[in-house]
Formats: structure tokens, sequence, C-alpha cells
DNA sequence: TATGGAATAATTGTCGACAGATTTCATGCT
DNA sequence: AGCATGAAATCTGTCGACAATTATTCCATA
């Protein structure tokens, strides 16, 4: 008998990497720790076949690095890291937003309309910002990006590039705050895409991720670098 | 005795991953068919564990298609997949090129001048466009992510994408023509290098790239899309 | 005492074999 | 004849074991 709808054949490689990349990304397995396959592999009731597999993955999501005989270590965490995210953020993004303006549906226009209400009563309701620190802001992004219609693009921010960005998120500490101001630039955000303003959609996406990237640069103390990637006024 | 530069330890998963990309890329194993993993390892001589490494990456290039107890399947080239390339790759090398001309040394610039001069020789001594053929237009663009300094950025473009846009051009067969014109683009995209004009570099980047999109929609006969990704002025 | 090197230990890369799942093909029924 | 059912065959997923490479430790020597 066939399988009426989604085939979800799950295998152990699958449930492993899901499990060791939520490790990872939560800081339970520390950044920079080596991850021995022997180890690994007792660690979770499994043989060593599959848990390469896994660390495989990884390694494409951007998790993990591995040399040739010599092992693998999850990624280190650095300041550079994370601005390169940024730049990728930045240009990815806006090219989501782009093509979410020209492709998503009234009812998905919609439904973001309502994430996006959801999102402010959470955050009037606890100024704190406990909603964005569960990453409801992620999740906004994540729509944005299955808004384009670019398989490829939405591969790459959401099954590489927003788990990276929340790891940094979690061991630099920097979630919470900045709510207000991220709603109100996701709102505009929405109210470009309504209006099927493709260009204005793209750049007040990447200044929202150039203010946030200048606001984490302030938050760890750096010199914020020179305002490379302005937007075209 | 360590080695004194260059730790070059190749293993065989990443010969045969190679071997079979290079295969794949230029249409030896056609677009489409299925990568047995017994007929493969036989095929080249090895067991199906490096087999599978092989397997692994090549799905993370996205040059094959993975599916649980189903196999390996070289991706089908569509047309709609051709277009998703060009709007990653407009978002992706302007990026790079506005990080290009922040980062680039004189040198690196100056070494990218004579490489433009190479391919101005060339095209002129061969007007046939063989040298575009040659992918000496993939090799400009090959130099200009890595100016980005982006590590993240030179990897997606290098590893992943620049392999998809080769394959595109050797099976849908679109190489050559527009040489000149893509000549005259690269020449400015360097002088605003030179200049340090970021903002200009990204500008002329994706015109450049959203006419090679418009040509190549004109080559397969398909109507071409709304101009979605248009600069600001 | 510090350094260089060799032997040991541990880890990764590779291989062959078994178990589970899927596809294919043959058979029987409507 | 066409379709559903079931069994054989093929393939993928998983496992344990061996080989090659690397890291570590210990000892000898300057």
């Amino acid at each position: 008998m066939l399988q009426p709808l989604g085939l979800v054949t799950t295998t152990i490689a699958d449930e492993v990497f899901a499990k060791i990349r939520q490790a990872i990304v939560e800081g339970e397995i520390p950044s920079g720790s080596k991850l021995s396959e022997p180890e690994m592999a007792t660690r979770y009731g499994i043989s060593r076949g599959p848990l390469r597999e896994a660390l495989r993955r990884l390694e494409s999501s951007n998790l993990v690095e591995r040399r040739a005989n010599f092992g693998a270590r999850v990624v280190t965490l650095t300041f550079a890291g994370l601005i390169e995210i940024y730049q990728l953020r930045e240009a990815l993004e806006g090219m989501a937003a782009r093509l979410a303006a020209e492709c998503m549906t009234p009812a998905e226009i919609a439904d973001l309309r309502a994430l996006l209400a959801r999102h402010r009563d959470q955050v009037a309701g606890d100024p704190s910002g406990a909603y964005f620190q569960k990453e409801g802001d992620l999740d906004f992004h994540f729509r944005i990006a299955q808004g384009s219609g670019n398989r490829r693009l939405i591969a790459m921010l959401c099954n590489d590039l927003y788990y990276v960005a929340r790891m940094y998120r979690y061991q630099f500490g920097m979630a919470g705050d900045r709510s207000r101001a991220a709603l109100d630039e996701h709102g505009l955000i929405v109210d470009a895409i309504a209006e099927r303003d493709g260009e204005l959609a793209e750049w007040l996406t990447r200044r929202h991720i150039r203010a946030s990237r200048r606001h984490a640069e302030r938050r760890l103390g750096a010199q914020p670098q020179p305002d490379e990637s302005r937007g075209s006024p």
C-alpha cells in the first residue's frame, strides 16, 4: 500500500543529525570541542556508519569542520565569522524579500501579517523580549525566505544559515533586545511585500539586517566596521 | 617527519568525489540518471563506504539528489533551476564585488587586470569565443569571489554554484557568445573595484549577471520573466 | 633540564557482510 | 485483457572488523 501523502521514511542518521545539531546550536556540545567518532557513536547508541553520515551533514551545514585523518570539531565562534554571516544574510535575505514581493500569494501575506501581530502581542506582554529569545525573529525571516519561491535560496537560509545564526545568538547571549525596533522594521517589510514593491522590500530587508549587525557589533564591544553594504537611497 | 607546507592528505573519497563531479558537470554521466552504489563502486574500484561519502558531498554541492532507501540521482536541469542559480548569483556575487572593492589588495587588483587583458587577447584572437567556452568567464568571477575575503561566501560560490553553473553551460550549450559584451562589463567592474567604489561594483555586477540571465532566457527560447532584481539607479 | 626520536595507543579511513526496504516481475482473479 | 496481490531480486541502511594515519608518551641523549 502506498503511503497516502508525505513519505517520511526517517533513518538513524537523520535522527542523530538533528539531535547533534540541536546540541551544538544550544551549546550543550561546546563550541570548538572535538567530536570523537567512537565516543559519539556509543553516546547515541549507534554504529560509526550513520554517525559519519550525520557528521558529514553537520559539516555541510557549517556547524562542524572535518579534516582527513584528524577528526571533526565543532566550529569555533568568532566575531569575524559572525560578520560573515551578516554579510551573507544581507545579500540572500534581501534577494528573498525582493522575490517574495513578486511571488507570495495574498493568503501567505495575510499569514505573515498574522504572525507579525502575534509577535507584537508577545512583545507587548513581555517587555523583556522573551519571544525573540525563542527565535520568533528568525521565524519571521524564515517565512520571507520561503515566500521567495527559490528552493535553493530557501535551503541555504533555512537549513544552514539560520541554524548558525541561532548558534551565535545562544552562545553570544545577544537575544531579546531590539525587539521593538525589529518589529517595526518587520512591519515595513511586510507592507512593501503587500504592495508588490520588490525593490523596496529588498532595501528595507538589507537595512534591517545591517541594523542587527551594528547592534551585535556594539553589544560585543567591537568597533563597528566601515559601513559597507549601504543600500542606495 | 612533518610535511613542510600544505598537508595534502587526500583520501579515496576525495578523489572519487572530484572524478564523479567532473563526469557530472561535463555530462559524461547524464543529467537525471540514477547512481547505483554497487555499480559506481565497482566502476571506480572502491568499496561502498567512500563512495557514499562522495555521494554525500555531491549532494551538498547540489549536483545529486538523494532520498532515503531510494538512492542518488544526478539533478535534472530545468529552466526554472537555471533561473534560481542566476538569482542566487546576482545576490551573492553582487555582495562579493562590494566586499572585494573594500578588501582586495592593489596586487590582487593588478592580477585581475592582467587576467582581463589575457581574456581580451584570447577573444580578439579567436572571435568564436573559445576562451569563454573554457570557463574563462567563470575564472573572472572566481577571482572576484575570492577577493571578498568572506570565506563562507567564497565556499558557496566556488565550491557549489560555479560547478552547477558550468554544468548548465556544458549541457545547455550556451557558452561562447556574448564574449565581448561580457568582457566590457568585466572591465567596468574592475574599474569600480580599483576605485574602491563598492556600491558601484555591486550594481555593475548585478546588472552583468542579469544580462547573462536574459541572454540565456532568449537563447533557450523562453519568455523573459518580469525584470525582478533591477538595481536602483 | 630540555630536546629529539621511537614505540605505543588511539582515532580515522576502508572494507565486506547482514538486515530492512523498495522496486520489479510473475501469477491469479475479476 | 486489465488490475490487484504476492514473492523474488535488487538496492540502501547499518554494523563490526581491519588497515593506515595521527597523536601521545616515554626514553635516550646533548
